[in-house]
DNA sequence: CCCTTGCGTGACAAATGGGTGACGGACGCT
DNA sequence: AGCGTCCGTCACCCATTTGTCACGCAAGGG
C-alpha cells in the first residue's frame, strides 16, 4: 500500500502507531528527530509523514517547511500530530502546508481512517471504474460484479481481486510471486500451492470460458485476449 | 461557486479559513465583529455565513437571531464555530436555528466537507430535485420523509443520511470505510460494527424491500437495482 | 518410454466476516 | 426528574471464505 514515515520523539507512541499501521497494510518507517525525519524523507520518499509537532530538535513546523522546500518532497502529504489543541500551533500547522491535523490523544483507529481517506482523496478523483470487458468476461469494479457471458457470477472478494489483476493485465504472465504480493499483499507468507487452488476456483467459476485463464507452465498464469489470433 | 461570510474575531483563524476557502473554490468576505457580519450579509446576501459563538459585540447566538429576523437573510445557510467546551453554546446555536456547526479545533479539510455537504443539501430543494425514487423505495431529501411501496418509515436522522447515501450511489458498492466517512464524518472513530448494526436496523424498516439492500462480503454494502436485469 | 517436476483437484480445518439481540450511555422532551 | 429514543459497542453464532495438504495426472526432457 502506501508508505508512511512516522515521526515522533515519544518513542513508545511512536511505536505503537507504527505496529498499527503496519497492521493495516502501511509500510512504515520511524524516525525519533526532526533531522532523523528529513534524512528518511529523502532517502525514500514517502507518502504521507505523520509529524509529530513537538520534536527535541526541529519543530514539527520546521520539518514542514523543509518538506514543502524540497522539490522532491514537495507534494508529500503531512498529517500534524499535537499534543493539545493549541490554537497557535494548529493555524501554523496549517500555513505551512499540513494536509490535515490529529489532535493527541487519538484513536489508533481514526488516525488509520484519516490516513486512508487523505490517501484516497489526494489519489485520483474515481467515483466511477468503467468495467473491464474482455470476450465473454465483464468486471464491473464500482458495482463489484463479474458476468460471464451475460449472467452474473457471484466471486468472492479474493477471486475478485484476483480477477481484476488479470484481467487489467491482459495477455501478460503473471507470476506466483506478483500475484502474492499485489493480489494477497505479500503481508503472509503463502504457500505457493494457495494460488493454484484458487485459480481453479476462478476456472470453476468462468465455465465455457475457463480457456480463457491460461497456466504458463513453470511461470505463471495469464488471461489470453480472445480477440487476438 | 458558493459565496461564504466568514466571522471570527481571532483574524489569523478568521485568514486562515479564508485562504482554505478560497483555495477550496468558494468566495468569501470576512468580518472580524457582529456588527460588521450583519452589514456584510445585508450588502451581498452570502450562501453560507460561517459564525463564530465567542465575538466581542454581539455573540454569534444573536448574530444568528438578527438574520433569521431578516426575511432577505432569513434562509442563509448558518455554520457554527464553537469550542469544545461550549456545550451549552451548541445547543442554543441549533436553537436559533443553525444549519450544522463544526466543534473546535478542526481540520480545514473537514470544514470544507462540512461546507460543501451542506450547500449541497440546501442546493437540492431549490432546484427541485425529484426525490431518489427507485422500485418500492422513494426518499425525499427536501421533505426528509422516507417510503416503502407508498407507506411513509420514519427513520432516524442517521438512517437517512446512510439510506441517501447508499441509494443516491445506486448499485455502487459502498465500503465501511467510505460510509464512515462520509456518512458518520470519521471525526469520531467508530467500531466498525457499527455500521453493521446500523445497516441491520435500515433492513428491519425496508420490510419487504430488505433484499435491495445487499451485503457485498468482504467488501461493503450496495443498493441494487430494482430494474436492472 | 520413463522420470522428474509442475500443476489440477478434492477434501478439510481454521479463520474471517457478517447477522443479530442485548445493553447502556447520551440526549432530548415533557 | 423521569421517560423514550437513538446510537455505539459487545458477544454469540453461523455461513462462507480461505489456506493447506495429499494424491495423481500431465508435460517435457533425456
Amino acid at each position: 500500500m502506501s508508505h508512511v514515515l512516522i515521526v515522533d520523539d515519544e518513542r513508545d507512541l511512536a511505536e505503537l502507531i507504527d505496529f498499527n499501521l503496519r497492521g493495516a497494510g502501511f509500510s512504515t518507517r520511524l524516525a525519533f528527530t526532526g533531522e532523523a525525519a528529513l534524512a528518511a524523507a529523502r532517502e525514500q520518499s514517502p507518502d504521507v509523514v505523520l509529524l509529530d509537532l513537538m520534536l527535541p530538535d526541529l519543530s514539527g513546523i520546521e520539518v514542514c517547511r523543509h518538506l514543502r522546500a524540497n522539490s522532491q518532497l514537495r507534494d508529500v502529504l503531512i498529517v500534524m500530530l499535537t499534543a493539545k489543541s493549541e490554537e497557535a500551533d494548529r493555524i501554523r500547522g496549517f500555513e505551512v502546508g499540513a494536509d490535515d491535523y490529529v489532535v493527541k490523544p487519538f484513536s489508533v483507529r481514526e488516525l488509520v481512517l484519516r490516513l486512508k481517506a487523505i490517501l484516497r482523496r489526494s489519489a485520483a478523483p474515481k467515483e466511477s471504474v468503467p468495467p473491464l470487458a474482455l470476450g465473454p468476461l465483464r468486471l464491473d469494479v464500482t458495482a463489484h460484479r463479474f458476468y460471464v457471458e451475460g449472467q452474473e457470477t457471484s466471486l468472492t472478494a479474493l477471486e475478485f481481486r484476483l480477477m481484476e489483476h488479470l484481467m487489467a493485465r491482459l495477455g501478460r504472465v503473471q507470476s506466483r510471486e506478483q500475484l502474492l504480493e499485489e493480489v494477497w499483499g505479500l503481508s503472509s507468507s503463502l504457500e505457493t500451492r494457495t494460488i493454484d487452488t484458487h485459480v481453479m476456483r476462478l476456472r470453476d467459476k468462468l465455465g465455457n470460458a475457463r480457456a480463457l485463464l491460461e497456466t504458463v507452465r513453470g511461470v505463471g498464469y495469464r488471461i489470453v485476449d480472445p480477440t487476438a489470433g
